[in-house]
DNA sequence: GACAAGCACGAACGTTCGTGCTATTTGATT
DNA sequence: AATCAAATAGCACGAACGTTCGTGCTTGTC
């Protein structure tokens, strides 16, 4: 036994599952009897850790943002300089979404679910998304403080095209299962910093 | 009425009526009854048109499919010049995910359901997305031929680039709302443009 | 050793899902 | 106007959905 009460540890264990399996079927897709099967748990077994499953949904995302920043944050902080910080984000990553995660990036699957869709999921996402947008975007600013990048550089726009760059290699590699999706995004990772850096 | 018999019509309706929808809630989330009342029409009524729901959802990609040909690709196919092509092509494709499918692109929603799902469906998706790919790719190689593209591009990987640029727009719009994501897209656009061009 | 709290179970709830059958209505052809 | 096929509705099905409830085990506290 790793740490908690014997229920937390369960819900831990029912978290880390529904994780995965979210990734490939969806927060909606994901049902509370399949995950309890998968388990060896009975439904309201499992059911009673989470009181509804809008809150079991938003449980989920939370546990996969807290391997989000562990897997693919807490590598990029420990760089001192912001552009090393960059790179390490990135490589992570592609990481995350290429290996970690059984369907690709639980995010970018949520998203594309519910960004029509009102309620605390949605917003959840929302804010879950600014962050990291404006992670990157202050790795940016650093980056264009300590001088690497050039002085006139829109760091908002340095964070939206580094996004797009990290989708374009998640739809290339689970739709097409291209091997050359790394290399892609990594070359136009490598152009985004060529256009980014001070001349 | 338009063309053809009856059955043909309601079909074509009940097909724009179901695009529309399967682009908010998904194709998996689009249910039979939910799609039958919309229309007034029973459930068993509709569902004749279509022997079985994986058959709706492949009719719904294929109808979905001509609209986008007709939205997008066909604007695109009347420019001469193939950067005439392609910035018409990526125009017409913000208006596409932004404008005419009501909760973004079909395709989009699509391919982050079905990526891991194996089955006719993702078939299909591969399919078109193969051939959306490859068109991109094709325009650019005739401007390369033609001059205004530097003769060492990777086709490919600017095709990639130009598909990453438009996952990026879709997911700024959609989730964030963002007013920005237009202004954003084009500029990542202009970059990609500048980066392809002879010197 | 008694007792409370935490935890998981099986059964059942009302609803909705996709999918078949059987009528009945509708539209086209003569 | 009559006929026949095509199109739609009505109805029912088994399964699965999220959810609730009562009931036992297990664990830890007095």
């Amino acid at each position: 036994m790793t740490t908690g009460t014997k229920g937390e540890r369960t819900r831990e264990t029912i978290l880390d599952e529904a994780l995965q399996l979210a990734t490939v079927v969806g927060l909606e897709g994901l049902t509370i009897g399949t995950l309890a099967s998968r388990l060896g748990l009975s439904k309201s077994g499992l059911y009673a850790h989470f009181k509804s499953k809008d809150a079991l949904q938003l449980a989920i995302l939370e546990h996969g943002a807290n391997h989000f920043i562990a897997t693919v944050v807490h590598p990029s902080l420990a760089q001192g300089d912001p552009v090393a910080a960059l790179r390490t984000l990135f490589t992570a990553w592609l990481e995350w979404s290429g290996q970690t995660m059984a369907g690709g990036c639980l995010f970018v699957t949520a998203i594309v679910e519910y960004d029509d869709r009102p309620g605390a999921v949605r917003d959840l996402l929302v804010e879950f998304h600014r962050r990291w947008i404006d992670f990157i975007a202050g790795a940016a600013k650093r980056a264009v403080s300590s001088g690497p990048f050039r002085a006139d550089l829109d760091a908002a726009q340095f964070a939206h095209d580094f996004q797009s760059i990290l989708l374009g290699f998640n739809q290339a590699r689970r739709l097409l299962r291209d091997p050359d999706a790394e290399t892609r995004a990594r070359r136009a990772f490598a152009r985004l910093l060529a256009d980014a850096a001070s001349r």
